[in-house]
DNA sequence: AGCGCCCATGGGAACGTTCCCACAAGAGGT
DNA sequence: ACCTCTTGTGGGAACGTTCCCATGGGCGCT
């Protein structure tokens, strides 16, 4: 019952079916120029001996491996393992295989990656840059995608992220609607982009309204919930109690600056409001729920393996998409006027602007 | 500068550094038979024109694709992203290439994917089984292995998981240590393996200590928030209050039966004790902080890899791994004297051992 | 009825690599 | 000095597919 260990090749079904390897091969993969009577043939043959086309001759044949390269930080990273399931569904659709690699803000991994992905013959690459190392991509000239923030230092190669601006807006908006006109703002640390865009996102926003981020309390800080906690610390001693706001440039700071609250013996969103921005699953089970900016992390993914496609068909079009966040209003920020008094942060902030 | 868009070949390679192709390919491959010296000029010259061997066509004439396949549910839950990960981890150190494959619980997909990759002449696969739908591994009979509680159900084919019996003791030994001696079970839906597994070994657990499982309040549910939520509504309406604790076959499940004890009006921990299995970053930041079972599955993506080695290699032995669960202790899980008196629940099912 | 044209098919080359075998040159033994 | 053994190298075949080109038969057109 059991065939050979030697799987069966394209001439074996072509003669069982009685007909030549080139038939076969046209009839197997779905050319024009073949009677539909042959096409059946072979196809139920096939079927029959359950032999399944050899990828690895037909990419060195016709030069289209059918794969392409995901090169992110961490795909045990909840943010990237959507970006990550995004492009795979969106590849799935035409049958492409996604590699994916993490690069672990490396830069050293990231060259290695790129060059494990050369090797591979991938028909091109979706990549978050870890740092300017694009390097290997336009060495090789492959038709790449970058995703992220830091896409904007790279204008020549197309590119997906999330709308900072619009994401930062929709925050703002809600703080001062929710009477939280001088927000505390943590960053995370330095050289990525993510922290520069966040910042500017959010000056911006404050001269359209006649303000400047003058008097703001910004805290730096780094991208982790006890990095967060700490900052968090920081800005309570700095700032003193009150109907304070705070918002984070990441959701663990996030999560982070609610421990910290409840460190201090504050009570959230009572005494403290938090805004965070990503959209991490664990938002959703803090204490209290977490509100959130959350980015679109599947669709980035799903997005940029579209460009991809577009840019593998030679269609150029270096297009710089951003896609737009949505608010996700759990209970970590709450309402500065149901707060008994002007609290001592506002007021302390407020006369400077 | 640039190259024209052809990439160059091993036989320029070779034609360059003044050899032929047959000593270019030994230089490059690291073969013995090959003086220093000309190995040297050229590995010289093919970093100078950044040269990488053709993987595709590597792979098609010897036979290895340097690649395997990972059938996972979903890649966007944090467990299996963590089991990719490991998985992945093990694999770079030898530069073999993870094809990762999203089930989705669906059979039809599963079998897609199986596909995909025999077609993509990957080395090997590891698979978490959506269901008995092995048929297609063992029909081509590529290498494979099996992760995951379900794994027991086909004994021919090596296998890792997690050590339900082990982490399943591990949790009862803390809550008997407590003072919980019959805690509600919530389970997961049907059709999978890990509601029996997990049921049984918490069924062997108290068989060892001389009692049944008669009285324990055991509450059907699905692996969901949401559904963990509603289960836990309907145990409390059960047990009354009381000192009661409950074991949730699933993170998930216990972050909503952690939602469920407060929309009662209860408080976790002085009033109920939830306990968890897997170990989801989300427990960390739920109020209390989820007391959990973490299930090890970066080493399971691991071991499973290492394993997958070996069986590519030839090497038989269809071992059957199951790795140990560690106890994470966070808020949720209280103390039952801490109450004041022997509450109702536990009262309730006492008198049935 | 004859001519050309299209359609279905077959044979061979090619994709880029590795493996097998042959061969030359030098070293070491009798 | 001859034979053998080793070491480094080159030439060709092979992996399994697709593409290009050639061929033959049927059909429509004049």
């Amino acid at each position: 019952m059991k065939k050979p260990r030697q799987s069966l090749t394209i001439v074996d079904i072509a003669q069982l079916a009685g007909v030549s390897k080139s038939t076969a091969s046209r009839a197997l993969s779905g050319a024009t120029n073949i009677s539909a009577e042959t096409r059946e043939r072979v196809h139920a043959v096939a079927e029959k001996h359950g032999y399944q086309r050899n990828h690895l001759a037909q990419s060195l044949r016709n030069g289209r491996s059918g794969m392409i390269g995901l090169i992110i930080p961490d795909i045990a990273n909840p943010f990237w393992a959507d970006v990550a399931r995004g492009a795979q569904d969106a590849a799935g659709q035409n049958g492409t295989i996604v590699l994916i690699f993490n690069s672990d803000w490396d830069p050293e991994r990231e060259r290695q990656h790129m060059r494990a992905l050369i090797k591979a013959r991938v028909d091109g690459v979706i990549v978050n840059p870890v740092h300017d190392i694009i390097d290997e991509v336009t060495r090789f000239d492959i038709p790449a995608v970058l995703i992220g923030s830091s896409a904007i230092r790279f204008p020549a190669l197309p590119s997906v992220g999330s709308d900072i601006v619009q994401g930062v807006r929709l925050g703002l908006d809600l703080l001062f609607a929710r009477g939280f006109t001088a927000p505390a703002i943590l960053l995370g640390q330095g050289p990525r982009q993510a922290r520069e865009t966040f910042i500017n996102a959010v000056g911006r926003y404050f001269q359209a309204h006649g303000r400047s981020l003058d008097g703001l309390i910004i805290e730096d800080s780094a991208y982790s919930v006890a990095a967060g906690r700490a900052a968090m610390a920081r800005v309570l001693h700095r700032a003193g109690t009150g109907p304070l706001a705070v918002f984070a440039n990441n959701d663990q700071m996030a999560l982070g600056a609610l421990l910290a609250v409840r460190d201090a013996g504050l009570r959230c969103p009572q005494d403290v409001s938090v805004l965070g921005i990503d959209g991490t699953p664990a938002g959703e089970f803090s204490e209290p729920g977490l509100t959130t900016v959350v980015k679109p992390a599947r669709q980035i993914g799903a997005r940029a393996m579209q460009l991809l496609e577009r840019a593998i068909a030679g269609e150029a079009g270096n297009d710089h998409v951003l896609l737009a966040c949505e608010l996700e209003l759990r209970g970590s920020l709450g309402v500065a006027s149901a707060v008994a008094a002007t609290g001592a942060a506002l007021a302390h902030v407020g006369n400077h602007a």
